[in-house]
RNA sequence: GGGCGUUUAGCUCAGUUGGGAGAGCGCUACCCUUACAAGGUAGAGGUCACUGGUUCAAGCCCAGUAACGCCCA
């Protein structure tokens, strides 16, 4: 097969990805006995296109499943999409708004159906994308959270959670988006720091004696004000508790009350207490019994209650009710004044703490377990300071409020009588009710999406029946997911897991960072500074990305990812692909079965990359087992590029190209072993490249996804040949050093005479002598018991060999003194900072022995460097 | 206001239990050597944010300061 001197993923990844697919690798089967590994899918939103947190994410997540397969386990990675409901129906209610309806005209059914259409239509978008990814997840077990299955689990643990008297519900206040016109969770709220104003306004006391001063950011409120509150230990207001102020603009008499919660220090001291539209003031209007008085419709406009106000926007409000205090002489004064707003997370439309019947979830006894289960160590978080996070927010966990007005969602199981009132939590629709009245009408709600994929662990694997899917799969092993949903997604996951399978939903949790771009700014389609993952894919390839994402993923840090850092990794994407293109063009002759040839010896470099290769597997399993996928990507790169291409490969082409039919064999079986157990390391990072050279090389199976893991004991260690290629790769790289300092071109071939201390090196260096001429661009080399004559001018000195090379066009001592003193120099520093330890006798008596000894070994060394560029110089300098 | 994180080469970042400051990119010089110019070889470049402490020894541990970022209220 001919190979073209650079790889193409687009001629590979599909074909190898639909080769894995119909082969049913990805399928998970329940009743083959071996050790189960699964984890979910964090479900994307179905509206979603692929960004680079989900490449991140879901690249760990294969890294993770595939390295797992070739272990030997059974694999479910679980994948699916999330109805999102808010986002979704967002997203289809703008294209009705172009059409120039909207969802009211439709009426709920049609929208539904418009929805599902639509979902029909769009939804499969990031599931192709993650088919582009190179994920193994379990297609045929795809789930949709309003799929039949989990819509089924969604009303069995709203109706069980019912009656374990942990739902229930009320009129209280509640996030309010006036945009999409439904409540929202306390953490669906985002908050932003806001310049604004803070108003100080007179109210009058009824009985003429002159005025109390409130300090208000929102004076529109005021409107809904049936309270003035100050704090019961504020002297200055000690006289005027109990007594009554008329309400300016609407005339309304309020009392004055005493509240602890009031800050005697804000403002003024004094605060416009309004229960029906802020949470602090509904809960001081339930201590003193104070009206609610709600004056906003479900578009923040005010309503009827608002009086000449009636109608206007709440900002629109804003303005005539500052104007109209300023007039009427009641504004004492305006200040500037930062404070934090809430923002819809769907829309980014302010917040409006709103009075309105809801569901909620009682969550106190669910977090109970929660913590439990992560402080007793059932669940490990990686990296570890996110349970921190996690206590502090579990144990001030306050009740979720799940009812969301909108339409595209899990309909709340709840049916009202329209005879005896009676409220009915049922799974399925009941007929009638227990009065005999078939006059229900079902809860016009749906629940919180987050509701849903709460189960997303259990209702995939098909609960609330038991299936084998969840004898064998469930507890999943790992979850990885970045941070910013430990709250809406994590959380929930752990208590209703605990709650309704008896057990975690998960044992590891993998937190991921957060993918920025370059500068570290968040990536966001505003800022223009999206990296868009198949627009990468298109010119990079897949492997190139992934490998990038893997290899960059440093637990604990956010991502900064730019564009060269995934061409570098292209780079090596096809550093491999030339390093295979280079063996397997050197097969010819090569017979697998006879792969270890009799009369064929290793040479010394065979013996080195396979002791490499052991270390590698030890260094990268490793790493991998403990999430650490970028040590892994970096030990892997630094073995192929910088010891199996930069050096085992170019000493062995020696043989491959005009080695005798013995040495062809060793070296290509070398060669080969290596390769392919890099192959088979680096295949979770790089799928598509893997796969594709492993089916290239001889003796290979049906595929490297199922091939075997590595294992360090495939490959001898040989601390000896490593000792020994240290020293070949030293003289060389000195030889190097000194040629390039001269200006000797590669080409320049130049005479080496070699002095040796100690037999040891030299017997080396003699036995492989092949390599140095090859490596260092040697004519000839010899060995000598002193230094050469002048026209071995130039000197290197490596550990304790000197070398002295010719030099075709002749050598300027005073230039080699130059050279050979800046060497000097930095012996020398380096020599005194290890003498000034060593002198040091609390050093040597209190430093564990090793690190002494460490410390005279390197002492004699640069002494003995020191020495001989000495002699070289003065030698020099007696020529001058 | 509370909590967390970050600060190491021009840029982006590694640095596992304290013991010789690293990588990639960029830059400089030389080289189209029959795997790869998406390449090779060599090289320059750092007060490890700052102050103090612990220690024989601190990028790493402790305390504080500053800047930036994130989360929560």
């Amino acid at each position: 097969m001919e190979m073209p001197s650079t790889y193409d993923p687009r001629a590979v990844e599909g074909r190898w990805y639909q080769y894995w697919e119909e082969r049913g690798y990805f399928h998970a089967r329940t009743d083959t006995g071996r050790r189960p590994f699964s984890q979910v899918i964090p479900p994307p939103n179905v509206t979603g296109v692929l960004h680079m947190g989900h490449a991140l994410n879901n690249t760990l997540q294969d890294i993770i499943a595939r390295r797992r397969r070739m272990q030997g386990y059974e694999v479910l990675w679980m994948p699916g999409t999330d109805h999102a409901g808010i986002a979704t129906q967002n997203v289809v209610e703008r294209a009705l708004e172009k059409e120039g309806t909207d969802r009211h005209q439709l009426g709920r059914q049609a929208f539904m159906e418009r929805v599902w259409q639509w979902k029909k239509e769009y939804g499969g978008t990031i599931i192709s994308q993650l088919k582009r990814l190179g994920c193994s997840c379990d297609w045929e077990r795809e789930r949709f959270t309003m799929d039949e299955g989990c819509s089924l689990a969604v009303r069995t643990v709203f109706k069980e959670l019912y009656d374990q008297g942990l739902i229930y519900r009320g009129k209280y206040i509640v996030n309010w988006c006036p945009r999409c016109h439904t409540a929202l969770s306390d953490i669906e709220v985002e908050h932003q720091e806001k310049n604004g104003h803070l108003w100080y306004a007179r109210y009058p006391l009824a009985d003429g004696s002159g005025h109390l001063v409130v300090a208000t950011t929102r004076p529109e409120t005021m409107l809904g004000d049936t309270a003035v509150a100050v704090h019961p230990d504020d002297e200055r207001y000690a006289g005027l508790v109990g007594k009554t102020v008329i309400l300016p603009l609407v005339e309304r008499r309020i009392p004055v009350i005493a509240d602890e919660f009031v800050d005697p220090g804000f403002g003024t001291g004094a605060v416009k207490v309004t229960p029906a539209h802020d949470p602090n003031d509904f809960e001081i209007g339930q201590r003193h019994d104070l009206e609610q008085v709600n004056i906003l419709n479900h578009d923040s406009s005010v309503n009827e209650n608002g009086g000449r106000y009636r109608g206007m926007d709440r900002y629109v409000a804003r303005e005539a009710v500052v104007a109209d205090l300023e007039e009427l002489g009641l504004l004492e004064k305006t200040e500037d004044h930062a404070h934090a707003v809430g923002h819809c997370y769907r829309c980014r439309t302010e917040i409006e703490p709103y009075l309105s019947t809801q569901w909620f979830v009682r969550m106190e006894p669910l977090a109970r377990e929660g913590i439990k289960a992560v402080r007793d160590g059932s669940i490990a978080f990686t990296p570890r300071r996110w349970e921190k996070i996690y206590f502090d927010w579990m144990e001030n966990i306050r009740d979720w409020c799940i009812s969301r007005q909108v339409w595209w969602g899990h309909r709340i199981p709840v049916w009202y009588c329209g005879d005896c009132g009676k409220v009915i939590v049922e799974v399925e629709e009941p007929g009638r009710c227990g009065c005999g009245s078939d006059d229900l009408v079902q809860d016009p709600d749906v629940l919180d999406t987050w509701f849903s994929s709460g189960l997303w662990p259990f209702s995939t694997m098909g609960w609330p029946e038991r299936t084998p899917e969840l004898e064998a799969f469930y507890p999943t092993s790992v979850l990885t997911t970045a941070h910013d949903i430990i709250f809406f997604w994590v959380a929930r996951m752990i208590m209703l897991g605990l709650r309704f399978m008896g057990d975690v939903p998960f044992k590891d949790l993998f937190v991921t960072a957060l993918v920025r771009d370059f500068e570290g700014k968040k990536m966001s389609k505003s800022s223009g500074n999206v990296i868009d993952p198949i627009d990468v894919i298109e010119v990079y390839g897949t492997d190139s990305l992934r490998f990038t994402l893997g290899s960059i993923a440093v637990p604990g840090r956010d991502i900064n990812l730019s564009e060269e850092r995934i061409e570098g990794n292209r780079n090596f994407v096809n550093k491999i692909w030339n390093a295979a293109r280079l063996v397997l063009a050197n097969l010819e002759d090569y017979e697998p079965d006879a792969s270890r040839p009799a009369g064929g010896e290793p040479e010394l470099v065979d013996r080195w990359i396979q002791s490499r290769m052991a270390a590698v597997i030890s260094r990268a399993d490793a790493a991998m087992e403990s999430y650490n996928f970028s040590m892994a990507g970096k030990a892997l790169y630094q073995f192929i590029w910088g010891e199996f291409c930069d050096w085992f490969l170019e000493l062995v082409k020696l043989r491959l190209y005009r080695g005798s039919l013995e040495e062809k064999r060793v070296a290509g079986d070398v060669a080969c072993r290596v390769l392919e157990c890099s192959l088979r390391l680096l295949h979770p990072f790089m799928p598509f490249v893997t796969e594709e050279l492993w089916q290239r090389l001889p003796a290979t199976g049906d595929s490297i996804m199922v091939a075997p893991w590595p294992s360090p004991g495939e490959f001898e260690e040989d601390p000896a040949a490593e000792a020994e290629m240290g020293l070949i790769q030293s003289v060389v790289t000195g030889i190097r050093s000194a040629r390039s300092e001269h200006g000797i071109p590669p080409g320049g071939k130049m005479d080496a005479v070699l002095v040796c201390e100690g037999g040891e090196a030299s017997g080396v260096l003699d036995r492989e002598r092949g390599y140095l001429e090859i490596l260092a661009g040697l004519s000839g080399m010899r060995f000598s018991e002193e230094a050469p004559g002048k026209e071995y001018g130039i000197r290197v000195v490596v550990e304790n060999v000197q070398a002295y090379l010719s030099s075709p066009s002749g050598v300027d001592p005073v230039e080699e003194i130059e050279r050979l003193t800046r060497r000097l120099d930095k012996v020398e520093a380096e020599l005194e900072r290890c003498v000034e330890k060593l002198s040091n006798e609390r050093f040597v008596e209190k430093a564990p022995p090793e690190v002494v000894d460490k410390e005279r070994e390197k002492e004699r060394e640069l002494t003995g460097k020191r020495d001989k560029l000495n002699s070289q110089i003065d030698g020099l300098k007696a020529r001058c």
